[in-house]
Formats: C-alpha cells, sequence, structure tokens
DNA sequence: AAGCTATTAACGGATAACCCCAAGAAATAA
DNA sequence: TTATTTCTTGGGGTTATCCGTTAATAGCTT
C-alpha cells in the first residue's frame, strides 16, 4: 500500500510497529533511531510516502526532523506518535508541518486508520487534536501566550529546566551554572511566561511531559 | 518454544510485541489490558510458560499482579517489562516474584534471550538489574531505607501525591482533602521519608518514575 | 550615535515550603 | 485491658520560592 521509515529511539516498540505495519500491507524501507540517523539513512532515490515519527527523541527530535522534512521533501507526510496529548506538543508538531497525531496507547486499528488516511486524504486528525487546536485558537484570540509556549527554549532555559527537575534549591543551581540567583529568578520568571505554568512543580511537570529531562 | 501471555495497556506496543515473539517462534495465548483483565482472562486449563508484564497499569498494576502470580500460580515466571530502570521499581518487581526484569527501550535480541533464559535458566538478570540489586543491598545493610521504600502508600497519599504533582499550595490541597495544613505536613514528610526524597520536586518525580500519577 | 533587545543582576517583601517538638484520638496488637 | 502503632492536628520558626520594579552591559539595527 504505502512506502514507510519509522523513527523512534524506543527499539522494541520500534520493531513491533514494524511487524504491525507490514501486516496492514505497506512496505518499510528502513528505521532509525532518531532524526540524525533518519536523515543519513534516507536515499533521494528512494523516498517514503510517510514516516511514522516519535517526537521525543536523543540527537535530533521530532520537531526538528519534521521541520527539516518540511523545508526539504514537503511532499512526504509525517504521522506524529507520541507518548502524550498536550496541546503544546500537538501544536508544535502540527507547526512543523506533521499531517497527523496519534498516540502510542492507541488501538492497532486507529495506527491503520491514520496511514490509510495519510495516504489518501493527506491528513489525519482526531478531534481530539481538532479539539486541541480549537482550544489553542481560542488562547491566541485572548492574548497569545501559547505562541510563545512554542518557542523554543534556549540553551540556559534548557539547562535551568533540568536543574529544576533536581532537589537542588535555586541558589545551587545558580553556583551549578556560575550566575547570580537573580539571574536564575530571571530564568525561572521566562519559563513561568513562555511554558504558562506558575510554580516549580509546573516547570517540573512540562519538563517531564516535553522530554527536556530523560526519566532515568 | 514457549507459550507466552503479555500483559500492558500500551496497545501499540503489546501488539507490536505480540508480532515479535511469534516471530521468535512462541505462543501468545492471550492478551491483557491489565492485571485484572489478566486474571478474568486466565484459564486454569492452560497456563502460560512466561508472562510479559508491564508494571504501571490502570485497574491493576505490575506489581500486584506478580504477586498474585506468586500466590496463585507459581510456577508462571513473570518478565517485568519497564519503562525506567529506577531501584525501587526493579527491586520491589523482585520482591513480588518477577524472575527478570528488562527495559521497554531495549534491543529485540535482548527481549528473546529474556525469554528464552526464562524458560531454560528460570531466570534473566542484567549487569543493571545486579548493579541495583547490590547497590539495595549496600542501603539496607546501613539503615534500611529502602526498605520502607518498598512500603506501598496508603490511599490518603497517594492521593496527596497526585495533588502534589499539580500547582496547587499544599494549603490549597489540604481544603481539597478536607484535613488541616498539619496534617498535609506529614503525608508529606511521612513521604520524604518513605520514598528518599527531600523537596516537593523529589515527590513529583517519583509519582511520575512509579506511574503514580498519569501523565495526560 | 541613538535606539532596540537580550542577558545578567539587584532590592525588598510576601507567601509557600520545610522542619522540630508535642499530643490527642483511633485503630490494632499484645 | 494495656500497649503500640497510625492518623490527625497544633505552635513556632527557618529557609526557599515567588514577584514587582529597576538597571548595567553587550550586541545588533537604523
Amino acid at each position: 500500500m504505502a512506502n514507510l521509515v519509522l523513527v523512534d529511539d524506543h527499539v522494541l516498540l520500534r520493531n513491533g510497529l514494524v511487524e504491525l505495519v507490514k501486516k496492514f500491507g505497506n512496505d518499510v524501507l528502513f528505521e532509525a533511531d532518531n532524526g540524525k540517523d533518519f536523515i543519513a539513512q534516507l536515499k533521494p532515490t528512494q523516498l517514503p510516502d510517510v514516516v511514522l515519527m516519535d517526537i521525543n527523541m536523543p540527537e535530533m527530535d521530532g520537531y526538528d526532523t519534521c521541520q527539516w522534512l518540511k523545508t526539504n521533501y514537503s511532499f512526504i507526510k509525517v504521522l506524529a506518535l507520541s507518548m502524550y496529548d498536550n496541546e503544546s506538543s500537538i501544536i508544535r508538531m502540527i507547526k512543523c508541518g506533521a499531517k497527523g497525531y496519534i498516540l502510542k496507547d492507541c488501538e492497532p486499528n486507529e495506527l491503520r486508520r491514520a496511514i490509510d488516511a495519510l495516504i489518501n486524504k493527506g491528513y489525519y486528525y482526531t478531534d481530539m487534536v481538532s479539539g486541541k487546536l480549537i482550544n489553542a485558537i481560542n488562547k491566541i484570540e485572548e492574548e497569545s501566550s501559547e505562541l510563545k509556549n512554542l518557542t523554543k527554549l534556549n540553551e540556559r532555559e534548557t539547562d535551568f529546566l533540568k536543574y529544576t527537575c533536581t532537589e537542588l534549591t535555586y541558589k545551587e543551581i545558580a553556583d551549578k551554572m556560575y550566575v547570580s540567583p537573580r539571574t536564575i529568578d530571571g530564568y525561572r520568571d521566562a519559563l513561568f511566561e513562555k511554558l504558562g505554568v506558575k510554580t516549580r512543580v509546573g516547570l517540573v511537570v512540562y519538563a517531564i511531559k516535553n522530554g527536556i529531562i530523560t526519566l532515568n
């Protein structure tokens, strides 16, 4: 039916998906561990119709890879595969050009439907995704804090966010990052604003949901 | 080679695993979404050799299901499948009778080796697992806070832990739980002790790693 | 050069989080 | 019954977090 590529660092799941989509009648051109690996393996002479793409991956994540595809091979359709259905991930992935977004704990039949839809209609949006989109639009209307939400965090902020998920105090984090505690106040407040949270706990939950930190 | 059962609420992964283990030459008797579903489907006339069991599941988790198997069908071997390699999960699962513990992002070959080992040797412990065990033993020697770590949290504590992962203050949590803020202090300190953490952030990270809260 | 923006940094204060000590009540074990 | 553990609540105090306001420095734009 269709030529697929699977990009996911989660090998067991990826392997399982391969078997599954083959059973649906698709061909799998190759598999990749992450975005970099994917780009390295991609041959311009044999391009896939659809790429099943994980979001949180090491080296190069789903957002960047999707963006790269949008720029270089805009006709290749990306089906985003995510653990979570949080609004900002969905919006961001769609902005990066994904044509569909499904959860990793969905039913196999939904995966099948999604792939079929991408091939035939060019997109696959569930009610869940549409709902989040409508939600986000409303937010944009009234103040657009959600746009900042999509802003990629800079390196200092990402570093800070990682420390935030530890039991270090902000003062200790300041020492580790070689800046004043006041600066840390600034990083924190900037992230509160960007991510739409109000407390350190909010930052931690955001960081985990969005794969900023690896839970190991 | 062996008769298997897969228990995991993560349908896509589970389906993939089914294909994979079949390719290894095993038979899959049935699949289940969680512990309750598993027990309901289990037929005493046709018991599996090995059960591939997820840990964090709704309704009835891997710990309880493994414990139940240990009590009722101690000859059935459990291979624990987990997202994380945190010490307390490994120890607790082994105390519940699991004969092996592998990560969900391992290579398919390791899954194969693990199943083979369970059938032939009766167990499969990687260096990672052994390492954590040795680590834990040392801790037990010197004060045994790790034992309390394995203590199952009571309902109030679990409820509290869920609220802890929100942006509510402790005072607000007290209101929601209809207890005094002092009681909340008590819950918090008890969990600090049991889980071996020192701050609210520590609680949040623990809760997420151990599937106390669902990240959705 | 004047203006803009990002980064780092500071003061002061309000609230929340953390922690020690203690004690009554209720459930459980001896 | 008595003893022990568990759950609940309190007083009082230290540290950490959160927040409004302000500003120096450096790089970039017009």
